[in-house]
DNA sequence: TTTGTAAATGTATGCGCTTACACTGAGTGA
DNA sequence: TCACTCAGTGTAAGCGCATACATTTACAAA
């Protein structure tokens, strides 16, 4: 059984499939009486318009696109189970630690914050992640279906991203120096560094330890360079000694551990623990703690991103705050933006972070 | 400037646009060097194949659809500021208390779920929520673009929704008894309550108080229900005290104020209050902490929904964890087995709690 | 060489809608 | 009475693609 479309409408109500078609866009342009045959045909039909038809004449959607690369969590899930029966599960949770319960998706809040703003001003968000090889088919298909797209800086190969701009407004997301053609939206990740670590200085003549991600994260980077920023502004380039580890809470403790090791041998603590994120900082906080090293008396430890669970520690972490969420409706209103003036300039918007000072670097008293 | 189409791709390459098509959808189909060339022309031009032509000569889409209706969050935004030059916020964010940050919207989670699952299974997942009057249309809308649609119970009139599922596979989510034309997806609020309650009976003789959300919500009502078949199975229906209010983590602190104070002045504690979602529940347990009443050992207070902070309170919050995100992941796996089985009974899934036995009910020692 | 067959490609149609343009008829002013 | 408007409606032409069917080509067999 087909679904109805405009011809069978028409004819039910007696007029012409542009009356119909009038009906539904443009209300006043048709007798009421007319209309109210025609909206009583699509009622008893159901009748419900074909977007892909209206889209294709109309040459416009009403749907903005993210894109975002495949991630692990995808890879990693298992078929669901559809039982049709329910059940309880009784769990006993006693005595588990309470931590790496918060799953932090960094993609998460982008998607929740571009959904926001797209409904806000009453678009639909279609999101794709690309999967594997197919990842530039996934990517094409979207494209081909939306008035506008957003897209996470390197997700997508230049020469495929550069052509689609041509056709249809693109933002690029968290774009470091290059994308300069394109309207990008990033957060001031360096500078937030910066400041962070400048407040840390202020308050500790003792060694730095910096403990980054990878060298090759974009995002590591740019912290680390703010670190280096406030390092050179105090003249304290030599105090400190850099690591590079994944990001994860367990390298924290790893590391936390090496050092609380250190210490019991002899050597000195160092005056600050910078990290990369707060999962690392919690790691390491956890081991401190546990080995009764008080923080911040004797040594400042700092973090990056403002999770959740950074309010929870204690002493609570101070860090920095990256308007995440934000990211995601700075990009949707970028595109907005660029349908009113298809041929501005390209633009850059930087998001101001918040620097979080909390317990874990208070200056000792 | 217009975008390529196939026929500009054609002519480049020196074929029909039927070549084009094949090069694109069935590259077996061609030879290796006219697939070369078409390959090359579309490369040159920046080909996109558009989506709502190929929708249209296609009769499907690829993309599946998510419909929720409006909630606060969005009404309450406001217009966010692009500014070019980043920046940085400091905040002394010394002594706040570490509380409502989660910001736990239920939606967030089924949204989730689906993203996940759409993607591992190919597809792309399109969200709309419904904004005041306009909803019907921006439901009809987005129906009118996808293969397949879930929506959230009582979120569409029934009048628009079932001449739809004649159309295109629809899902339910949280339908309760009706719906029953529909496949659905549901989970098993009033089983995890009446489970969570019978491990408190067992641990209390004292009265019990019930402290639910208001008595429109459907899942108030059934997380009631559930508290009160374990009271039945107990035979202690008359033990119990039963307020209805909203579902806020202050509306919680008014309450333990209340107990707190009737406690003061001579009335006997409960020996339970159980709370109808975790929310609630810490508000309770925050005004119990600071008037000094250990929990478990003279009250016990329990919540719903296994929100993070309820693993990070102290003492840690019994509750009934309910597979949201699966929510969202079952019911694209729904959608996809209504592809391959067209004609089928319609389903019912309910997925099931896990009630999360932790301290704030541990039987006392 | 001719013929048969399969692979490769082209032609033409239709998917369901919007909209420019053409047409109708009722109302207007002269 | 007769142009002349103009609101209301119909006609028809695409929008860009997939694909059934028709045609051509390549190549093996006769």
């Amino acid at each position: 059984m087909k679904p109805p479309t405009v011809y069978d409408v028409a004819e039910r109500a007696g007029v012409s499939i542009a009356t119909v078609s009038r009906v539904l866009r443009s209300p006043n342009r048709v007798r009421p009486d007319t209309a109210a045959r025609v909206e009583a045909a699509v009622r008893e039909l159901g009748y419900v318009p074909s977007g892909a038809a209206r889209g294709l004449a109309e040459r416009r959607t009403g749907v903005l696109g993210l894109y975002l690369p495949g991630f692990d969590a995808i890879e990693e899930l298992t078929e669901i189970e559809l039982p049709e029966t329910g059940g309880t599960d009784i769990v006993s949770d006693l005595g588990r630690s309470a931590d790496d319960h918060v799953a932090d998706l960094y993609f998460d809040e982008v998607v929740r914050g571009a959904e926001l703003e797209a409904w806000r001003r009453g678009y639909a968000l279609m999101v794709a992640v690309g999967r594997g090889e197919n990842s530039v088919q996934t990517f094409t298909d979207m494209a081909g279906r939306v008035d506008g797209l957003i897209v996470l800086a390197r997700a997508v190969p230049d020469a495929v991203l550069t052509p689609l701009a041509a056709r249809i407004p693109v933002v690029v997301l968290s774009a470091r120096g290059d994308y300069e053609a394109f309207d990008r939206v990033s957060v001031s990740n360096r500078e937030g560094m910066a400041a962070l670590t400048d407040h840390v200085l202020a308050h500790t003549t003792g060694e730095i330890v910096y403990l980054g991600g990878p060298e090759e994260s974009p995002d590591a980077r740019d912290r680390r360079r703010g670190v280096r920023d406030a390092l050179e502004k105090h003249g304290r380039t030599e105090d400190v000694r850099w690591m590079s580890e994944i990001f994860t809470r367990d390298t924290g403790r790893r590391v936390g551990r090496e050092l609380v090791r250190a210490a019991a041998s002899g050597e000195p603590l160092p005056g600050a623990v910078l990290c990369g994120n707060d999962q690392m900082a919690l790691g390491v906080l956890d081991e401190f703690t546990a080995a009764g090293i008080a923080v911040p008396e004797r040594v400042l430890v700092s973090g990056f991103d403002g999770i959740p669970a950074a309010a929870l520690s204690s002493p609570r972490l101070s860090t920095v705050r990256q308007p995440i969420e934000d990211l995601g409706r700075a990009a949707i209103a970028l595109l907005d933006e660029r349908f009113q003036a298809p041929n501005g300039e390209p633009r850059g918007v930087r998001l101001p972070v918040s620097v979080l000072l909390r317990e874990s670097t208070a200056p000792s008293v």
